[in-house]
DNA sequence: TTCACTGCAAACGATTTGCAGGTCC
DNA sequence: GGACCTGCAAATCGTTTGCAGTGAA
């Protein structure tokens, strides 16, 4: 379940192989968002052969080819997400980790007018929730 | 201008010295939002005798005593700012490091919604827009 | 061949912690 | 007096970087 190489030429890197394991593993693991530290020990406990140090300067690169997205949830670590266009925010469970999305036009809208009534040209935002996800036992880890 | 030790007490904290110096300092900067390291540097130059850990210590304490709210900002360090009740967002510019306070219920709202439609129970939220400031020279520092 | 890329270990910046001594009530 | 605080230095954590070897084109 290797990606195709051609996505990451097109990005102006080299298709390696430890980038081609990162890439796929974004594409093909249920967790949407992983730090730089999961995607290390999933490849290890894959048998993969990668550094650690290398898993960040890929996840790096990815960012500024804009194949990823970086997050900076409470947890202190930056967390990384397949960028599949639109923007969205992020609902997050402290207690199971779990991450959940959604995007509602009426808030976008008003971050915008907030901004520019400032005199601010807004560069990126960030909207994170962070609660308690009630649904019966948490579904993630603990 | 030093703070009213019952503050402290009120807390459950003890009123020594340090405790009243970082105090009185969030109360009277005229930056609202400061680092640990900003602290720090400040009770240096003004002669003060504090250790960074301490600092650390006191920031945190009071984050758990609810005098003070802690912020992640992109920048990697944690900024506090003084509670003073209302709930509100933040733009930073990542030019000159200003940041601009707002609220809009009708965000707020819509986050709530957002939240509870998938079963969250919301613990805190924040939502910050990182831009730059198009009035004229940015009124900050570098 | 050649230059980008990699792994390893050391370096880093922000924050935390162990400990011996000092302070508030 | 005793529990709580403090400063200092060492430890930790996430992340970055220097360097010598490796691999894709």
């Amino acid at each position: 379940m290797m990606r195709d190489p051609d996505e990451l030429k097109n990005a102006g890197l080299k298709a390696t192989l430890p980038r081609l394991k990162v890439l796929s593993l974004f594409e093909n693991s249920k967790d949407r968002h992983l730090s730089a530290e999961d995607v290390y020990k999933i490849l290890l406990t894959t048998g993969e052969d990668v550094g650690l140090a290398t898993v960040y300067r890929v996840l790096t690169q990815f960012e500024q080819a804009g194949l990823l997205v970086r997050h900076h949830f409470e947890s202190g670590k930056a967390v990384f997400e397949l960028n599949q266009g639109g923007h969205h925010d992020h609902i997050v469970c402290i207690k199971c980790g779990r991450v959940e999305e959604f995007c509602d036009e009426e808030i976008e809208k008003r971050q915008k007018l907030a901004a520019s009534e400032r005199g601010f040209t807004i560069q990126e935002h960030s909207l994170y929730i962070y609660g308690i996800c009630t649904k019966q036992p948490c579904p993630h880890k603990a």
